[in-house]
RNA sequence: CGGGAUGUGGCGCAGCCUGGUAGCGCACCUGCUUUGGGAGCAGGGGGUCGGGAGUUCGAAUCUCCCCAUCCCGACCA
């Protein structure tokens, strides 16, 4: 039984003014949780025993699953992040340090390195997998930007594990159990979420997928559809492409002299107003033009490309999407010195004519997967103050490919059954993914197979964010007066409130009730301050947000039989009064389910 | 890392422009009254005014540098 005259508790009245979100608003003010540095939070005991009981949740699941629980340090060696490349490669998001010997350590941000080398330490068989080994531990991110409280902190409490396999199959069971396990968690942990695919199919398609606590104060951007059930990151949004067309009996392209016209929007209001140039049956939109945009792509052994990327007018190209598409290397806008090394692009008039292999520069051109054979665009000719008007994909030009670079808008067919996607925020609050050999091959973890071979083991990565789930279970859940747990993680079943002055009948009555609902095992939350209003008590304990509140108040008297209290229900502020014989056995069923 | 804002008891804020040794509400302590929706009266405790340097007889206030926090953006296995 909690007492809250005792309980190290103060509750605020007003909103902590560097609180923006609401999880951290509430969390603060209702006294879980206090900053105690920049990214970086303490549990205070209403918050530790709800933290408790997420990573509880999440245990019994990765338990029930057949997963096996490790613990590793959180200060580590330099270099077995050397040996695959991290040390560097994650540059200052990684906490490093160094000892009283001038050794170099980290605090490590994720584990995948200590996973791999505990495994090569101890198995070498294909006998000894599949193996899945997890922990829930400490990590620590130098994040640029710490915000919104416990959804993006520079020390996190996650739930990583890692799947062991001998080939492709054993890894594509082992991230099914994983997902199946993920499911049954973040139901029991009452959150709405929204499984989406993180990755491209090109990537194939089941490699990568997110959690996503579908909450307006995420800081994900993702497409669901509004009729079906699909729901994508927007990097991997595939546009679906319109049939070809026949090229036949479309005019010739002309070049048009259209000065002054280096943007869409100023090119389209020339079309529309010159006579010549109008189209007859509507007005020339962005839309009908092809934009061509160049980068240059930086490779990770330091070569760099340029790539021409070819996108509808009304469309910009997204760079995240585009990022995701060229990956592993990296996009750079064309600058000035880039353009000088290519004199046959004339900026703001880049035409498809210029570009592609075999073209006159060679530059390889990708374009949206709308721009099929037969379709018709006004782009650039190539020459300062001029635009093609009607050239045709598939006759006039024949682009290298197609690539995902265009942005995702609200309305955007929906790749599986055309209706309209819209955009939705959302939180990742697990991330399950196919590693493939990347660590295995980096740091030598090989096991050897029937035929005595060795192979290196192809691994899986399942991560899930412990502590930034209590806060997406607050954001998910809380209302005006504050907020709402779910009876599984709420820190406890009943808040027991005295609504009387001392030494009246209601004192009594509430303590014995509290003591008999404590044995009946139901978890109490009992507020018997003394000398407060009841207004604070009843606004308490809304802040508070357990799930059912119980008031000893002017139903109580001196005679038990006859006495009553109120039982409200904190999420639908229903009420009911329970005669007072009845109440255990009462809320022994209301917290049962 | 770029843009903006803010740092004054535990929390929320005023004072700064126009320098004179810090104030209000909440919370906390004592007493009395009050007790079904953040009570009333009276008394009280608590602050290196983010840090450093400077100007001045005198700095929360003016100047310079630094730091931190928050918001937007960039970044985010």
């Amino acid at each position: 039984m909690l007492r809250m005259s005792t309980l190290f508790l103060r509750t605020l009245r007003d909103d902590p003014a560097d609180a923006e979100v609401a999880s951290h608003r509430l969390l603060v003010r209702g006294g879980y949780v206090r900053r105690a540095a920049p990214g970086g939070f303490t549990w205070l005991p209403l918050g530790w025993i709800v933290y408790r009981n997420v990573e509880r949740v999440v245990r019994e699941e990765m338990d029930a699953a057949g997963f096996q629980e490790v613990h590793f340090p959180a200060l580590l060696p330099r270099e077995p992040y050397e040996a695959t490349g991290r040390w560097t490669e994650y540059g200052d998001t990684l906490f490093r340090l160094t000892d009283r010997r001038h050794n170099d350590f980290l605090l490590a941000p994720t584990h995948e390195e200590m996973f791999t080398l505990l495994v090569k330490d101890l198995y070498s068989s294909y006998r000894d997998l599949p193996l899945v080994i997890y922990q829930i531990q400490t990590k620590y991110r130098d994040e640029a930007r710490p915000r919104a409280g416990l959804l993006r902190g520079r020390e996190f409490v996650m739930k990583d594990s890692y799947s062991f396999d001998v080939d492709d199959e054993g890894l594509q069971r082992s991230y099914d159990r994983h997902r199946a396990a993920y499911v049954r968690t973040f139901d029991r942990l009452g959150l709405p979420y929204v499984i989406v695919s993180a990755m491209s199919g090109a990537m194939g398609g089941s490699a990568s997928e997110e959690f996503l606590a579908t909450l307006d104060a995420g800081e994900d951007t993702f497409v669901r559809c509004t009729s079906c059930s699909f729901a994508a990151n927007v990097e991997a949004v595939e546009v679906p492409a319109p049939e070809p067309q026949p090229v036949a009996d479309a005019p010739d392209a002309v070049v048009a002299d259209t000065p002054d016209t280096p943007t869409i929007a100023n090119l389209v209001d020339f079309l529309n107003a010159h006579d010549h140039l109008r189209r007859p049956d509507r007005d020339w939109v962005a839309a009908d033009t092809l934009k061509n945009v160049v980068f240059t792509l930086r490779h990770p052994d330091g070569t760099t490309e340029p790539l021409a990327v070819g996108v509808p007018g009304d469309r910009d190209v997204d760079l995240r999407r585009l990022e995701a598409q060229v990956a592993p290397a990296v996009p750079e806008a064309f600058g000035e010195a880039d353009f000088a090394a290519h004199p046959q692009l004339a900026k703001g008039y880049i035409g498809p004519e210029a570009l592609g292999i075999g073209s006159t520069t060679g530059i390889r051109y990708l374009v949206d997967p709308r721009v099929v054979t037969g379709t018709r665009w006004v782009t650039g000719a190539n020459i300062a103050g001029h635009h093609v008007v009607g050239l045709v994909a598939g006759r006039d030009f024949t682009p290298d490919g197609t690539i995902e670079a265009a942005d995702v808008r609200a309305g955007d067919a929906c790749p599986a059954c055309g209706s309209a996607l819209e955009l939705a925020r959302g939180i990742e609050i697990g991330h399950i993914f196919q590693l493939g050999r990347k660590y295995a091959e980096a740091l030598g973890l090989t096991v050897l197979d029937a035929d005595g071979h060795q192979v290196t083991v192809t691994m899986g990565s399942y991560g899930i964010g412990v502590s930034r789930a209590v806060a997406a279970i607050a954001e998910a859940t809380h209302d005006e007066s504050g907020l709402c747990w779910p009876r599984e993680i709420a820190p406890a079943d009943v808040h027991l409130v005295v609504a009387a002055k001392a030494g009246g009948p209601q004192t009594a009555a509430a303590e014995r009730l509290a003591a008999a609902l404590d044995d009946a095992g139901v978890r109490v939350l009992f507020d018997d301050r003394e000398g407060l209003s009841v207004g604070v008590k009843f606004k308490d304990a809304e802040l508070l947000g357990v799930p059912t509140i119980v008031v000893a108040g002017r139903g109580v008297t001196d005679d038990a039989a006859s006495s009553t209290v109120e039982v409200k229900d904190r999420r639908t502020g229903e009420r009911v009064d329970v005669p007072l014989v009845e109440v255990v056995e009462h809320l022994r069923a209301v917290c049962a389910h």
